[in-house]
DNA sequence: TGTACATCAGTGAACGCGCGTTCACTGATGTAC
DNA sequence: TGTACATCAGTGAACGCGCGTTCACTGATGTAC
């Protein structure tokens, strides 16, 4: 109850998570160029310019919202079932990562294909923490002579159904998307499949 | 030499393909979002205008150039050398695939990221087509019962690898992009492969 | 072969817009004494 | 507890820019006769 008075009119109080709550939700409401400082200052119902107290630069602004994406996506992945056998995890983990992308279509596209994402430090760090997590799981399951591109290629996959239904590339009017997720990394490691 | 006059002051005479020719550069040269209508017609000498005496408006040039980039895709995944072995084969197509977007980074995006790509039927038409190559040359590899499937995990890996790559995201100086994706796709393809 | 005219494919100026960013400012907050 | 003042976090106006698109136009081309 320290900093509780209501009306608030001048200070906002943590503008910097309400530009990103912002700015989430402005890529979730619509197109990737639809993101503007300004929008996202006129959003929040505060001046063009309050936004430069908090970010640098726009590039700023889109480099924490990416980051903050992968940290995001990175816990996600963390909680796929641990009790469940390695291969019905690694079924999880697509799920997720392909239900991320479908919940948040315009931050995937930024986390992955904006030139910040490549650019930022803490944007490229925050990717790779996140990598990671599939990483870490697909290391328990096969040699480690294969490991790397075996890894690379889960990653592939996974990445690439997201990607490609995101892009509406593949049917997804059939059947659900956690089926075809489903179908699809099952028949592909279904040699490699010894649990479940 | 029908019309083959030196200045060519007023009229082009080929507009429309310099527009595309144009995009692309541009596409090629920078970033996507430096592609626009006034600087196709910037880089062709033209002015600011003329290029919609050819397309109704500039996404349909955007369309237009996705669309040219899916035929030009499926036209090199055709080359993929018929006389090898349908492991060697399916190597070669995601090489081709992943060439492409390292070659053509921008355009890829266009391709597969912009809305326009998934809003007209002749890009939609053009994308579906080149999938069916790739779609084509797994259809003889694998039973009747789990193609589709199949068929969808083999273009999402690709996909992936060659997203993947284009973002940064993965480790590409170690080794040469070809090396990559022959021992990403061998070893998760070694289980199936049957031939070489 | 020569002329009249419709059509085509460009020009050049202008529009309104939203953008990123900067400037000088002012209200709110917190701290020293 | 009260006051002076530095600092912080906003405001509001303005800038210059490049954009997509429209307008009235004009030069070039091709066709009918």
């Amino acid at each position: 109850m320290s900093t509780s008075s209501r009306p608030t009119p001048y200070h906002h109080g943590d503008l910097r998570a309400a530009c990103l709550d912002a700015g989430l939700e402005i890529l979730d409401a619509g197109q990737e160029a639809d993101l503007s400082l300004r929008a996202v200052a006129r959003t929040i119902g505060v001046s063009a310019n309050a936004p430069y107290r908090h970010f640098k630069d726009k590039e700023a602004l889109l480099s924490a919202l990416a980051t903050a994406g992968f940290v995001e996506l990175r816990e996600r992945l963390l909680h796929a079932d641990e009790s469940s056998a390695p291969g019905r995890q690694f079924i999880e983990m697509a799920r997720i990562y392909v239900h991320y992308a479908q919940e948040h279509p315009g931050l995937f596209r930024l986390m992955f294909g904006h030139p910040c994402s490549r650019a930022h430090p803490d944007t490229v760090a925050a990717a790779d923490r996140a990598g990671e997590v599939l990483a870490a799981r697909v290391a328990q399951v096969v040699d480690a002579g294969v490991r790397e591109a075996f890894t690379i290629g889960c990653w592939s996959i996974v990445h690439g159904l997201a990607a490609l239904i995101l892009d509406g590339k593949l049917p997804t009017e059939e059947q659900s998307i956690d089926d075809l997720v489903e179908s699809v990394i099952s028949i592909t490691y279904a040699p490699y499949a010894s649990g479940s």
